[in-house]
DNA sequence: TAGTTGATCGTCT
DNA sequence: GACGATCAACTAA
């Protein structure tokens, strides 16, 4: 498989919101020695900073979120109940703490690695289909906070044009507060979105 | 199949 | 000291 054109930049510094919907549909990739994990994005999630309850990045910068802050295109990753990883996209120019949370992908290729990643269970649509799968199917921990998306290690390539009408748009899933904000997109009908 | 709970620990209060 | 941008196993029905 041919792999498409890296997204540059500019993508990432732009609004939060356009820059999760227009997420929807790209490819993210991961370098793993010689071979590419592949796997098209069909659900985000956007979290806006200090004018969002529900954000990492609410109260101001701390040792945790200090990714969140940096310029727009790095791979903000954190460590959860215990035992999981969430890999989130920072967004719009440095200082602003805004970034989207990659919440599953559809498999386009490195199936097989990603589901001996998963153990037993990471079958069928289970591979991907929710934050914390995708960051073990994509073998991304620790280690890969902080990676600059215009890198080569993991990075975010184009993928096919998405017409608007597939993407849906809901409130964003397991917080407390901001579930009044539509700020959840995922592609319609597609097998690996939650819920 | 819906609803509940245990796992497990870094971070912030 | 409490709890979380989750997941999987378990229970009930």
């Amino acid at each position: 498989m041919k792999l498409p054109r890296k997204l540059h930049r500019s993508f990432y510094l732009r609004p939060t919101l356009s820059v999760a919907k227009d997420l929807i549909g790209k490819q993210l990739v991961r370098k793993r020695g010689r071979r590419f994990l592949v796997g098209r994005i069909v659900e985000v999630e956007a979290y806006l900073g200090e004018m969002d309850p529900a954000s990492h990045a609410y109260r101001g910068q701390t040792k945790r979120n200090e990714v969140m802050f940096r310029n727009g295109g790095h791979l903000y990753v954190y460590f959860t109940y215990g035992m999981h990883f969430c890999a989130n996209v920072v967004t719009e120019k440095e200082g602003k703490g805004r970034a989207v949370l990659l919440r599953a992908l559809e498999p386009l290729q490195g199936i097989a690695v990603m589901r001996r990643l998963r153990g037993k269970n990471g079958e069928g649509v289970n591979v991907t289909n929710g934050p914390a799968k995708l960051c073990e199917a994509f073998a991304i921990a620790r280690e890969e906070n902080g990676t600059d998306l215009l890198g080569e290690t993991i990075f975010i390539a184009d993928g096919e044009k998405i017409p608007p009408r597939r993407i849906g748009r809901s409130a964003r899933i397991g917080i407390r507060n901001g579930t009044e904000k539509q700020w959840r997109f995922y592609l319609r009908g597609n097998a690996f979105v939650s819920r």
